[in-house]
DNA sequence: TATTAACACGCAAACGTTTTCGTTGTATTT
DNA sequence: AAATACAACGAAAACGTTTGCGTGTTAATA
């Protein structure tokens, strides 16, 4: 087993000081260009590599970045993930994951392991805890310590930060007016319990179209579900007695779901149902007949959310703050089967 | 914004040493009670944590695990991370997570990054390119140093370390098995290029399965998909020619994808043909049919692989190395419309 | 009263870097 | 010959911990 060289060994073996190793290997106009070539070659030659946590801990710095999510099993929060991932590690920092499960305890245990060094900063979506009990202290607390964040898609107006949104309420807005053009008059809507950020926009959205186009917001058109335990007799009731013709669902989970429900007793999709969704993942795309969804567009969203956060530790040291910002990533609707779709482009 | 408080910073308020201060922190016996409290009052009332890099520094211990995956949004492969977290979280250590993107170029930096003092050890499941290259250096190298790691899914025969697998052969024979139970005489099997170590596995399972219940193996029976442009004419006329009645698919996207079609063109499931995926993802879950499946119990797997590594990281410092083992997390059978289920329990 | 033991604490090295500031020795200038 | 300049390098502090060992004080023992 070889053991990792440092540059103690390499000075020790050179008959050097370890500053010179240090400054030769940094091509320092101090040193001159034989003992430069000396210690790179063998550098090289024993395969050195610099220990990333002495550098950290000499800089303060650690080129990691903290991705706290509710749940890695989630197209959308994965997605940003890579999104995140990806920007970061073009820019040379790490991602350290962390799941809440969507539980406050977790997020702050996590939060605080990572706070203490580990990490340059966090990019988070809060937990369903979290956003239901309205507790934020943690992210007071390192904000406190002058570490930045970057809250995305599960945010909070309690706390100011950079942020990064979809238009979830537009979204929602444009879905029930592709509805209403194509002539549909009783327009579920299946969404979560309402502590939900994202949900409550959407929500916002579809009141909003309804009314700017005339029609009655019924209260018995909106089924709110629990995340777990779906099948069960609520849904089928729902989609009994109101006579529905189009459904808007907050994720694509509840809309494939329905969509097999109706179809199994025989209800035509789209031709006497329309469908749309909201996250266009993989279900979505395989879903029968496809499903018609607000892409979130993730990646992107992670990517903007890493560059957010990455521009602010890198400009942290400079003594006027820049003021926060909130980015939107605009949704855009992927037509698949489940709606009937004219040929006029939206 | 407060600064972080150290050992030093509590020392000067205190008038002692360092070394009290740590000392007390830790009840040692070689500190009065009166300084114990003293110095346990004051660190609590400024909120002290200690330095994570200054302890991994010099403890040579991070606590840290590096997860390098091909894939983040990905079904199995989250499924697997949650597990490994899950584990680690409980028994103290952090995950780092890489994707690398199917690429070996990328495999390779993650790992040669994190293995300068990030990590305490590696849990990966190799890349496509890797697998394809067989190339495996990076693995050797990182080995040399002695940093252990556990290989997972995607592994390799040429390197010998900690292991965890599918028992792929046994799952795709089984699957085969339940088809010849149901009478079916023409059974497909829709898997990859060839050079992934799961497809090989379960391709052989297939083969083993008809020699055993003395069905023909008929190449033209096998048909190898690229990851993507799945909708070409190619796999319609597989569907066409060969009088398939049961197909078994190395993924779930994979048999929705066909099994749509093919219902597309009118063909009953599971009354004509019947279908069995691997992985039981989100997408069996909610095709239609409902995907039999061969659950991977991938979180089992991130749990057994991250318990194999710490046992490995916490015992590398004793002189005897354990030999290597390898894991198997058995599949099972999930069975839902897709086929044919008779009450026998298999 | 002199010796010893226990107690409570501090010093300093170590982990592996980076970086400021000296300190040499040689070459150039006047 | 003296003063100056520069090139090439080393010493040491610093980042924040941990820990073996030394030391001073007090109390107990001979």
């Amino acid at each position: 087993m070889k053991t990792k060289i440092t540059l103690k060994h390499i000075a020790r073996e050179l008959e050097v000081s370890i500053s010179t190793v240090s400054k030769a290997l940094k091509n320092s106009s101090e040193i001159s260009a034989d003992t430069i070539e000396k210690v790179q070659a063998f550098a090289k030659l024993y395969n050195y590599r610099p220990n990333n946590l002495a550098i950290s801990l000499k800089s303060r710095r650690t080129n990691n970045i903290g991705v706290i999510i509710p749940d890695i099993v989630h197209y959308f929060f994965t997605t940003v993930f890579r999104g995140i991932e990806h920007y970061s590690k073009e820019r040379g920092y790490n991602v350290i994951a962390c799941v809440s499960d969507e539980s406050l305890e977790k997020e702050v245990i996590n939060m605080e392991l990572l706070a203490n060094g580990s990490v340059d900063g966090f990019i988070m979506a809060l937990s369903a805890e979290t956003q239901k009990k309205n507790h934020f202290d943690h992210l007071s607390q390192v904000r406190d310590y002058g570490i930045p964040f970057v809250l995305f898609d599960r945010v909070t107006d309690e706390i100011e930060c950079d942020k990064v949104l979809i238009n979830d309420q537009e979204a929602a807005f444009l879905a029930v007016k592709k509805f209403i053009e194509n002539g549909r008059k009783k327009i579920a809507l299946i969404t979560t319990e309402d502590y939900f950020s994202v949900s409550k926009g959407r929500e916002s959205g579809y009141r909003q179209a309804l009314e700017t186009f005339g029609l009655p917001v019924d209260e018995k058109l909106i089924l709110r579900l629990p995340f777990t335990d779906l099948d069960n007799g609520k849904v089928d009731e729902f989609f009994n007695t109101h006579g529905i013709d189009a459904v808007i669902c907050v994720n694509e989970i509840f809309a494939v779901h329905c969509m097999n429900l109706v179809q199994q007793k025989g209800v035509k999709v789209p031709e006497e149902m329309e469908f749309i969704g909201f996250t266009d993942g993989i279900l979505s795309k395989y879903a029968k007949p496809g499903l018609t969804s607000m892409a979130q567009h993730g990646f992107k969203m992670g990517q903007v959310a890493a560059k957010m956060l990455i521009h602010r530790i890198e400009n942290t040291q400079d003594e006027e703050e820049e003021p926060y910002r909130t980015e939107i990533i605009k949704s855009t609707i992927i037509e698949r089967e489940s709606t009937i779709n004219g040929i006029t482009v939206l």
